[in-house]
DNA sequence: ATGCATGTGTCAACGCCTCTGACTAAGCTT
DNA sequence: AAGCTTAGTCAGAGGCGTTGACACATGCAT
């Protein structure tokens, strides 16, 4: 197919209609964005990558807003693919971040562009639906619901779109990072940052899936400690009398 | 002062040495972002906002970039001013959380930019020695120490930072944002949405401090429940069994 | 089959951005 | 007072987002 719209090219001198598509263009972009990462990524270079015009997308896309827009939408599409609701709210609910955060990190440049958008199409409608869904049958109700949905919607995207923020970050400055953890933080001295230096050692070893499998526990818990109705597996069942304040 | 800057200015057609500092370019930075949002934030304009040539930051700063780590390190030593360990250190993280929020959404455009970086100055240095100690004196050890650290830290940063980065979209979006809870779900179809549907009126009321005081709550309570140790002020005793996966 | 409207690809150009290298002068050191 | 360092100035290279005009292929009505 590639050699025929080549071909086309040749004779024509520009290339056929129907070349281009949303859809690819999404695609490339995914492609150029894990690639080339965030600064890399403008709209004459994704034309050329689709080797067309530098401004050939404009045809398809508003603006570059606009192309980020569908770039977040593909991204809850995929991350959803093949969702079905479990029968249990609370695995639900597990399901989802971890889908969303795995989605996240194979485009983090893409993730950090779309994570804190909001594009109202199905499929983040879709989303939506399934979460709340999970929220109802964990017997919160109306006001309450809302604000359970919106705490644990916003925590699950923040979380996974602050990951990928770092990930998406030049790869030397990643290292930098990672490096202080070995470095700066190994030799911080015991006078000024003491009770770093009482951990200096084990700082290093921490993990990305540690961290979040251990922030998310704790945000499941508090919504298991907070339901009026245990979860329907009965494996989440939880005698937590949680201090409220 | 400024006059006499000018009238410096107005003699020599230059302005006098040492009338831009790093901490004057951060200060009109962040006056700038408040006030023109991340998309009007050029170093030309800063510039000319400090009424000096286009490209003279360069003086001052290598690049954009190492202007942002600046800003980040000023928003954290903001928010931290004057934090004085509490006694008790589960007020310690809340308060520390509080502040660090507090800041973002005082300069929602700056946090946006700031937010997933990492300075290593003083400031963060102290104030990651804070939250550590306040960890260790949880009880928490060794690794377990430095997961819930990172946790905690990750959580707190991720959260604010999400939360800024919407505040910081173009204005018209953000409202299109909002109206979505009020207009989309609203009228979302009983058919296709019927979740949504279930608390379409509720969806709307949530604001954004329920939605902090709730997900911090839930990760405070998981950090007391996990905590080998009660708190100093017995406040926040959990009598918590939680689950753990 | 013909001619037209429409939509898609191309192109030149505007104004803005980041960043560089050469130049100039302010103000300290001696 | 002379010299040196360095902050401020300036012209410009190269890139980006976006626009408006143009060109041409395709689908549709005739």
């Amino acid at each position: 197919m590639t050699n025929d719209l080549r071909a086309e090219r040749k004779r024509s001198g520009r290339r056929p209609r129907g070349s281009l598509t949303p859809w690819r263009i999404v695609d490339e972009s995914l492609r150029l964005l894990d690639v080339d990462g965030v600064v890399g990524f403008s709209l004459p270079k994704l034309g050329r990558a689709l080797g067309a015009h530098p401004t050939a997308l404009y045809r398809h896309f508003a603006s570059k807003d606009d192309l980020v827009l569908a770039i977040a939408d593909r991204l809850i599409e995929d991350a959803m693919a093949g969702l079905e609701p479990s029968a249990c709210w609370v695995d639900t609910l597990v399901d989802i971040a971890t889908r969303m955060r795995r989605t996240y990190r194979a485009h983090p440049a893409a993730a950090s562009l779309a994570a804190f958008r909001t594009t109202r199409r199905p499929a983040e409608m879709r989303t939506v639906d399934v979460i709340i869904g999970a929220v109802l049958r964990a017997g919160f109700k109306g006001k309450e619901a809302a604000v359970i949905y919106r705490a644990y919607a916003d925590f699950m995207l923040s979380f996974a779109g602050g990951e990928s923020s770092f990930l998406s970050l030049d790869p030397t400055v990643q290292e930098a990072d990672r490096m202080a953890w070995a470095g700066a933080y190994l030799t911080a001295s015991r006078a000024d940052y003491p009770q770093i230096w009482r951990i200096r050692t084990t700082l290093p070893d921490v993990e990305d899936d540690e961290i979040f499998q251990t922030i998310l526990a704790m945000v499941m818990d508090g919504l298991v400690g907070r339901s009026p109705k245990p979860c329907e597996c009965g494996r989440h069942a939880s005698t937590a009398k949680v201090h409220k304040k």
